[in-house]
DNA sequence: ATGACATTTGCAAAATGA
């Protein structure tokens, strides 16, 4: 199974790519982060019609996650919103179940700029993020958390290292929260398959950063040990990045042994 | 330090992004 992770940045916009990623790769699995609408502005007539269907999490404006699957397998919706903090009021976590499979469509705070309040919540955040994936892992069943996780988890997943230096994606406190949720027994399922070199998903629209490709790897998918034992392949799916009114972000995906 | 560009929303100028 061809399970997807897609930062959209804005659903309503994007709906043409969206489609066509529907048709073109038929995802048995797609999670959708920056939905950027309210719940009842969700196109679900527009997906219902490429014969998909899903849940999803708005929110007016910014945010907002989903998880959408073919309409003759549909997925059962586990949680909305992560735990550990009543008063969050952001659309960033939505947990589903398909045949067995638990997958997480997340969207993780970008943090930025550091030293505010906006990067203390980020911080945060992944702090609940490690609570609950704990005991996700503790279930011992096959586990994705794919999204966006803002986080740039080494050197060699960003264009320039001295450019990006003050950015919140890759702080030192950024990089170990990231670094104690993988080692609860997480596998990063692109480093996994290619364990060298740059796998940008992510170029900003500004100062020509797709056309000399300086890129991020911000969206991850990561795999419990039941997961990653039936990891096939990973990978990006770039070239939709270069479309017609393009998300900033790359389809990023897995493919899972059935 | 700002803005490069793109999305959204009381539809103009601001918030947000990474």
């Amino acid at each position: 199974m061809k399970l997807v992770t897609y930062n959209l940045n804005g659903i309503r916009a994007r709906l043409p790519r969206l489609i066509e990623y529907l048709e073109e790769q038929k995802p048995d699995i797609l999670c959708l982060q920056e939905i950027k609408c309210a719940d009842e502005a969700f196109p679900i007539q527009d997906l219902r019609q490429a014969g998909y269907d899903g849940h999803w999490h708005g929110q007016k404006g910014f945010n907002g996650v989903a998880v959408l699957t073919p309409q003759a397998r549909s997925a059962k919706l586990r949680r909305v919103g992560l735990p550990g903090d009543p008063d969050d009021t952001h659309s960033r976590y939505l947990e589903a179940e398909l045949d067995g499979l638990i997958v997480a469509s997340l969207y993780l705070p970008n943090g930025n700029p550091v030293g505010t309040e906006k990067f203390d919540y980020k911080l945060a955040w992944m702090e609940r993020l490690l609570e609950h994936a704990r005991g996700l892992l503790a279930e011992e069943r096959p586990v994705v958390l794919a999204g966006d996780w803002n986080v740039v988890p080494t050197d060699e997943d960003v264009f320039s290292v001295r450019a990006m230096a003050h950015d919140a994606l890759l702080q030192p406190e950024t990089r170990a929260a990231f670094r104690r949720i993988v080692h609860q027994g997480w596998t990063d399922a692109l480093r996994a398959r290619h364990p060298d070199g740059p796998v940008y998903t992510f170029w900003d629209y500004t100062a020509g950063c797709w056309q000399r490709d300086a890129g991020f790897r911000i969206d991850h998918l990561m795999l419990s040990p039941a997961a990653a034992d039936r990891l096939l392949d990973a990978g990006v799916d770039k070239e939709y990045r270069g479309r017609e009114r393009a998300s900033d972000h790359a389809p990023t995906w897995v493919w899972l042994e059935d």
